[in-house]
DNA sequence: ACGACCGGGACTACCCGTTTCT
DNA sequence: AGAAACGGGTAGTCCCGGTCGT
């Protein structure tokens, strides 16, 4: 193989993937043309079909860069050594914000929202941020966090359900401008339902916007 | 004008309508094809455009009936003379079993969440809704349901987007339906955090599956 | 039968034959739609497709009534007692203001250029007014109106063309509007070649326009 | 730009055109069908809408090589050192030469001959005509060939309409094949009014068929 | 006799994801 | 990697029957 092209390659590649990213965000899976992505990209039919087979694999290439992303922000976040609420909200405005600027997250998150019955798709994105939110309300529980009466299992589903209908009514309303503040106000309406009286969760600064 | 045969055709026009909300629901706008509608409801293209003059009218159609539907449940509740947030409650879950037996209303629902920023369209069905609940909202707290600290209008967006959120979640994972529950518990999570120490919302028995 | 409802049917059809008149002058057979021709004539289809089978019928019949007026304007002019090439002028200059003031004319006359190899056809138009226009032509040279040597067919066939070129000139830049004066300078120059140089032709003051 | 393939390209594009002058030809434009020049270019949908974006750009295409074959004709005449009436004898059959056996060419007159009052179109091929004959009238008349009482203008003018209701009759009557001695007899008969008494224009005999 | 409403269905131009050839 | 070609599928148009009332 080539190496000495390889960066060009990959610079390519990534330039693809921004516009499919943007494209599949606008206008979801079957709405988005792939000429759109090539114009917007300034590459050609070759280059395209050269790194990504069929159109499936370009949005499954997106949704997958979106996974990577999400994974590494969640990593990073667990291994600090923080209150598992404050983790939680910390995590939340991170992923918003990550949502607000990188246009290939916004596409997958796109995809994945509209995805069909698809079963044989990657393990379901939600899936995944309902386990690692229940661990968060599991621990927070055992520190007094999280009141006793409520599930925390059930609390994790709730959490995820309304950070998706916030991002889609932000993404409707003002195409993710207004997404931090949206973000914000619903963690803290729905944490003063999981929170006991007597504790009080800190709110950091908002990381931007 | 005439009235000669028009019983066929209002059969006609529903049928389409029908055939047309679940096509809708299942592929979304673009997903959608005119002839997969004209299979399910069993008519004909010159029938299909006798009554829609275009895809998008027949969209369109599918969501004034849908918003329809909205108003008439809406009315139906506001009128009752019960506390504020049980009202709320039965409205939210009158529309959940709305949506998990009318496939016209599925596919309004997906229709609007789909809809790009066009400006042109009907008011926002999201801010009607926004604003019936704050209403409520507003009551309740004068009643004293609702805490001090929370502000009616920033719990009414919550409610809607979380509502938003459960029922794609439903939608993405069981088609719906287990969407009951989903909004049931999302309801008992939500007003914990809404509703003083002191009073406790009554749940009735859910409307129905 | 019916007989008092005869003279409604009659305007019906009428109106219908002159919206196809107009319809079909624009646009052509293929060109024309039916939707169209109702909307202009102000009826159903049901009340078109009553009088006339098919579309093809409806330009049948237009070419009809165009035929039938031509047939008039002919025998008119020919029981005149006048020179032969003053019947033709005058004859020429009747049929270009009827095509310019009748509907039906200017469509049958568009309809007959642009009749595809349909040879099952009504006999050919342009064989009667070739034949119609030798037959002047032949009386003309017996009175020594034109020259010898000039063939009396090839004269007729020629004046044909000529007419038939300056109309489709004078639609496609006017609309037919200066067809008047187009076929009144044609004619002079015309008979300028036809005509001994030791006569002359009178031409009489135009018609109209 | 681009050089690889070019040739092939080019010869698709060009079959292509052919394929479309003759469909063009036999049912103006609203009746050709684009699958009919498919057939008939052994080509794809593909392949055509990769050389042409519309229907309409494919018509303008015929009429675009059809102007540029009567532009090159009309050049390689006018630089003739031959008297002007006779360059308009070899000029006419010339061109008449090339309608029977150029498809494009017949394409792309039919259409002209078709077109509405479209007048964001090239410039009237009619009047360009008309200007290059009306030149070498004028010519003719100073040197003595075209009578002074005959204005050069509208014997121009004359002779354009004249050519075109020859080609159409010839059209409609022999699907073009006795095009040839139609044009050469109304040349005959028009230049016998043109042409002064004394002088006499010479035939050459026709170009070919 | 006349006309209205409703529906049938073949057909059209065109888009677009994909492959082939160089 | 890019130009060219492939071909299935799309929404929409349009001519035309049926089937009623008046």
């Amino acid at each position: 193989v080539n190496v000495t092209q390889q960066p060009r390659a990959q610079r390519t590649r990534q330039s693809i993937l921004e516009a499919a990213g943007q494209v599949f965000a606008e206008n979801g899976f079957v709405g988005a043309s792939v000429e759109e992505v090539l114009t917007r990209s300034n590459t050609t039919k070759g280059a395209l079909y050269f790194h990504f087979r069929t159109k499936e694999d370009l949005a499954a290439a997106v949704i997958e860069e979106e996974e990577t992303v999400a994974d590494r922000i969640a990593e990073r976040e667990l291994v600090r050594d923080a209150p598992p609420l404050e983790v939680l909200i910390s995590l939340s405005e991170r992923w918003a914000s990550e949502i607000q600027s990188n246009p290939v997250v916004r596409g997958g998150v796109r995809l994945i929202v509209e995805r069909r019955a698809d079963p044989s798709r990657l393990t379901e994105p939600y899936e995944r941020w309902e386990k690692l939110v229940a661990g968060l309300m599991l621990k927070a529980q055992e520190q007094g966090d999280l009141r006793e009466t409520t599930d925390p299992f059930l609390a994790a589903e709730l959490l995820v359900a309304a950070f998706t209908g916030t991002q889609l009514m932000s993404h409707l309303r003002s195409g993710h401008r207004d997404l931090m503040p949206r973000v914000r106000t619903m963690l803290e309406l729905l944490f003063a339902g999981f929170v006991p009286e007597t504790r009080a969760v800190r709110f950091p600064g908002a990381v931007e916007r």
